[in-house]
DNA sequence: GCAATACTTCAGTGATCGCTTAAGTATCTG
DNA sequence: CAGATACTTAAGCGATCACTGAAGTATTGC
């Protein structure tokens, strides 16, 4: 049973690359077998194949093999809670805007 | 000048270690010191420095070093493209489309 | 001045990454 | 049944990763 770290790491390790961010822009249009998904992707099937397993260990894709075409589609559950961690800090994204200076100012009296 | 796709690579992968997710959390509370942040991981100082520099590459987390003190904080720019990327596609990770088809499907007998 | 502090830099190491090619195994189609 | 299709599996390779430890360089406080 995963944590939400190992969610996390998995996740946004997942995300990290651009081939495999294009197969989640390709599914988020609708379900796609592996061929479909590998036709825009300038490399081997078997280089999409791992990008897949890389995508569904993370658990943001999940598959289902019907004769010989298996057909992947996108789960939200990994999304929430990587959204839900974003949104936890997104308050100190937003508001510790350029506070160097004045934390140095009020630190030392000037900016150096 | 790095493009939208350089900044979603760098910055998902600079958030899929947990590690570094710490110190962004940690930094989330206002600026911090290099050893501040060491502290409560359990590596060298060197190996956090090198997160560091990974966290600033991404351009998550800015620096200034005032005497012999290296002080760090947060950018909130990265961060904004993250959230927009996943926005761009918080339809298709929540599943309205597919549930709405099947609605449609169910009460009409067709996707109009 | 001198020791403690706060990093900084560098070389090395084992593991994982993103890919390739090659050789499979099922599953259709005619 | 034969050949085409749709993956699947395995080995290998160069690059990057996440560290470590050792040796540096500036600052700061006494």
């Amino acid at each position: 049973m995963p944590t939400d770290t190992d969610v996390l790491d998995r996740t946004f390790h997942a995300l990290s690359d651009s081939s495999r961010r294009a197969i989640v822009v390709r599914l988020s249009e609708g379900p796609a077998s592996v061929s479909e998904l590998a036709a825009p992707l300038e490399m081997s099937l078997s280089a999409v194949v791992q990008h897949i397993e890389v995508l569904q260990k993370s658990g943001i894709v999940r598959s289902e093999k019907v004769g010989r075409v298996r057909t992947c589609q996108l789960e939200p559950a990994p999304m929430r809670v990587v959204e839900q961690w974003i949104a936890q800090h997104r308050q100190a994204w937003e508001g510790r805007f350029d506070r160097l200076g004045e934390i140095l100012k009020s630190t030392y009296g000037r900016t150096p």
